[in-house]
DNA sequence: TTTTGAGTTGTTCGA
DNA sequence: GTCGAACAACTCAAA
């Protein structure tokens, strides 16, 4: 009786997904494993609400296993080594993983290759890495034409989902650890963790979100984005099933207006695929510009104003808003994300990497391609970068995306009273307004830590100094 | 090889 | 208040 062992990396469900599927080809009997693999435990880029979403994940998983008779084994260690215990343990003679492309990912699935016939199949993207291309084989740095070539493609449909099987029979004599951390109350958690979860998500953005989703993605007051990149992260959805979903929600918009919504969704998916591409094929970005010569960037890295930024004391209530948020709840709206990225890279002149870390360290969704491209994007250092004159205004972007302040009260109790015609600068406020708001600047809440008319002449002469 | 058109998300200034 | 231009040149992708 032949057993496959199906290797777990980011792709959490048991509906359309190409490793499970390739491993009941393959076998009679699945192993499903999940390796907690200390090099990845240990790494400065993992936060700790990242790490009880993927411990929900896998519980959530595990039961959905069990229904099937089967469950999830849980090893702790170096992948090789223990891919290569499991096998003998198992008497498995194949291990089907979804195929994942960080430099890390692709360094240890080259070592566990020498231990375990490992065999890759599908992807963490829509289109892999290697599937588009420029007409002379190059990858594309440049999103529009990427876009474009990538929807030449045929669309993944519904129809060419695989379905969840509906039992799997799995060894019984093989050890596995506990799955770390506690089971989360609900309330706790503003991302419920598992396939169901992920399902009922973007059952619900389909409902009406996705077609108001062109103007609605950019106010920070309402919860007009998909909130679907927790899922989207540790493949808790198939990509390909928010693609077809997505080509679906199109094809049946009522009017013009909807349908670009859905298009415009559509290419937020296709962003992940580019910035999947981009890592994939120029694995430097992890830890350099992706343009060489701003390595070069004078940053001033003050460390005081990297704190005050962490911790949502800039004096800038947008900021300090979304700063917050990422704190309590580890997630942050898009828009917020870039005007953050902005602030810290652009105002503070502070080194992109540092915000990039602080996020992964912060951020359920954390993703090193996805992150490090919005990174280097709002950066200017990246592929199709936002050129370095584009500084976002803090006030002007709070006052655009947030005109009543209601998404800033939210966060920053101390500005509930201030009137709305100072909530994105309360620094303005004449004395008597700030103290019949019950909101002294400088005691209350922080006076603006840089002026931005000053830091914008700052770094626009720094960003001309790189040749 | 050369040419051509284009390039996510903004801000400021002056008419 | 609204509008268009300037911001800066460069690189990419395709014809």
């Amino acid at each position: 009786m032949s057993v496959a062992i199906w290797w777990l990396r980011r792709d959490l469900r048991l509906d359309d997904n190409p490793a499970l599927g390739a491993a009941l080809n393959h076998g009679k009997q699945i192993l499903p494993v999940w390796i907690l693999d200390p090099a990845l435990l240990d790494s400065p880029y993992v936060g700790e609400k990242r790490l009880s979403f993927l411990w929900a994940g896998l519980r959530a998983l595990d039961h959905d296993l069990r229904e099937r008779g089967s469950r999830l084994v849980v090893r702790r260690g170096d992948p090789a080594t223990e891919l290569r215990r499991l096998q003998t343990e198992s008497g498995a003679d194949a291990v089907f993983a979804v195929e994942d492309y960080s430099p890390y990912a692709y360094r240890r699935d080259q070592r566990v290759r020498q231990m375990v016939p490992l065999q890759v199949a599908g992807s963490t993207a829509i289109h892999p890495p290697g599937t588009i291309t420029k007409q002379d084989g190059d990858p594309y740095v440049v999103y529009s034409p990427f876009m474009r070539s990538w929807k030449a493609l045929r669309p993944p449909e519904e129809e060419d989902l695989l379905p969840a099987p509906d039992k799997i029979e799995t060894p019984v004599d093989v050890a596995s650890v506990e799955i770390p951390g506690k089971p989360a109350r609900p309330e706790d958690n503003p991302f419920p963790a598992g396939p169901a979860a992920a399902r009922a998500r973007l059952a619900t953005f389909l409902e009406q979100d996705i077609y108001q989703y062109d103007t609605g993605r950019n106010q920070l007051d309402i919860a007009g984005t998909s909130r679907l990149s927790p899922y989207l992260r540790f493949g808790m959805l198939s990509p390909r099933r928010a693609a077809a979903a997505t080509g679906r929600a199109w094809a049946s918009a009522a009017d013009k207006q909807a349908r670009k919504s859905a298009e415009t969704f559509l290419n937020e998916l296709i962003w992940r695929d580019f910035y999947i591409h981009i890592l994939a094929h120029f694995p430097h970005v992890r830890s350099s510009s992706f343009r060489r010569k701003y390595d070069d960037l004078a940053w001033e890295n003050n460390e005081d104003q990297f704190t005050a930024w962490c911790t949502g004391e800039t004096g800038y209530p947008v900021v300090d808003a979304a700063m917050r948020q990422l704190r309590a709840q580890g997630w942050m709206h898009n828009r917020a994300r870039m005007i953050v990225a902005s602030f810290l890279t652009k105002d503070l002149l502070i080194d992109w990497r540092w915000g990039e870390r602080w996020f992964m360290q912060h951020l359920v969704d954390g993703d090193p391609a996805a992150n490090n491209g919005g990174w280097q994007w709002a950066a200017g250092t990246g592929t199709d970068a936002a050129p370095y004159f584009r500084i976002f205004n803090p006030v002007s972007q709070g006052r655009k995306h947030d005109p009543d302040g209601e998404f800033v009260r939210r966060w920053l109790p101390e500005l509930q009273a201030v009137p709305n015609n100072f909530i994105h600068n309360p620094w303005e406020m004449p004395a008597d307004t700030q103290a019949g708001a019950g909101c002294i600047i400088g005691e209350d809440y922080p006076a603006p830590i840089v002026d931005h008319r000053e830091a914008r002449e700052r770094t626009l002469s720094a960003y001309k100094a790189v040749v």
